[in-house]
DNA sequence: CAAATGTCCAACTCTCTGGTTGGAATCTTG
DNA sequence: CAAGATTCCAACCAGAGAGTTGGACATTTG
């Protein structure tokens, strides 16, 4: 059988981004890694160098499968109610994805954040288009588009960054649906976006 | 000289409180825990068990502190954007709390949160208040109290939940001092408290 | 003061795990 | 098909770090 070395570098990637997600860049096992992807560990060193490089792997990885799933262009970007409500079902789709995020935000800051020119423009990309949609009169402008950027993805997001509280703070809520949620956060949304 | 346990018992808790905020449960050592609190290591083991019930003690001691720095009141309520700002200036002068939140939200499923129940009855506190805010006319009662309470926290916490993040979102922005993102999450949670 | 109890610490154990290695199997090339 | 390169893997290594222990010292009690 012919080799497949690209196929073996996804899987082990692949097992990668699941086991950083659930146990962190202290916690992933290099082992368990190896194991999900039915590779040796070695292999992970051959092609990923080490542990560490392994997790700036895994976080390119998904931050390239995230911008091209929810780009938020200049038209779309007038609802932004509706923006931040498929940013949101993005994230229950792929609830790992977050947790990567919070555990690059509590790393050390002597390790230097995955990409990140790349993804200083990635989000001056967004600003821009909010500053445009605010520009032509499609949403309020009394908030700096970079704030009002900051306050969609801190609403979007912050149900998985602290699920324990979350489930604390909703214990009396009647109706605490993954629906409800969105509607709450589409809704608050576009009362911010004026 | 007398024995002062009490003492080398809080001189390690605080050090464990630096060590967890700065490392989390797993990169926390507990060696390093000992030594910025001058004392042996089987301290910890004598009077705290073991590492984890170490950290369950830490997060007990911290969310102590800051539900009584800052108590949310019915009148206080009323001006729920200034609420927001106080709560923003103790996260400032205190950056090691929501570090420490943000790795308890991260953990395993199968670790019990800490003081469940009585955190619960801290936030039902809390959402009861808005909901009597609301009632008496003070904010508008559009949004579930839940829900209002929920973007208080997420906005005023997410600067420093995904630090990262905002960094390369603000990157563009003149001036994003401590004092002009304050201003603008009182702008926020003003306006979604109608 | 003497026994009992509690506090402290240096040194130890033992497991876990990131990373390596030597060699076998597989493929490519001439 | 032979030589060289590449991929694969089982076993190994070394260091780190959680948790323990044995005993010295201090304090209390009777």
């Amino acid at each position: 059988m012919a080799w497949d070395t690209a196929k073996t570098k996804q899987l082990l990637l692949d097992a990668a981004v699941q086991e950083f997600a659930e146990h962190g860049p202290q916690g992933a096992r290099v082992d368990r890694v190896a194991a999900r992807a039915g590779a040796n560990k070695e292999r992970i060193y051959q092609y990923f160098g080490n542990k560490e490089r392994l997790f700036a792997a895994v976080l390119e990885a998904e931050l390239a499968k995230v911008a091209a799933a929810v780009p938020l262009s200049a038209d779309q970007g007038a609802d932004l109610g509706e923006y931040a409500g498929r940013v949101f079902d993005y994230h229950c789709a792929h609830p790992h994805f977050l947790r990567l995020l919070a555990w690059e935000g509590l790393q050390d800051g002597q390790v230097p954040v995955a990409a990140e020119d790349e993804r200083t423009t990635h989000y001056a990309d967004k600003v821009a288009a909010l500053a445009r949609a605010q520009a032509s009169g499609a949403i309020g402008d009394d908030l700096d588009p970079a704030y009002l950027s900051y306050a969609v993805f801190a609403l979007t997001t912050w149900w998985f960054s602290a699920p324990q509280i979350v489930r604390m703070l909703m214990a009396g809520v009647a109706d605490d649906s993954t629906r409800s949620r969105r509607e709450a956060l589409v809704h608050m949304v576009r009362r911010l976006a004026g």
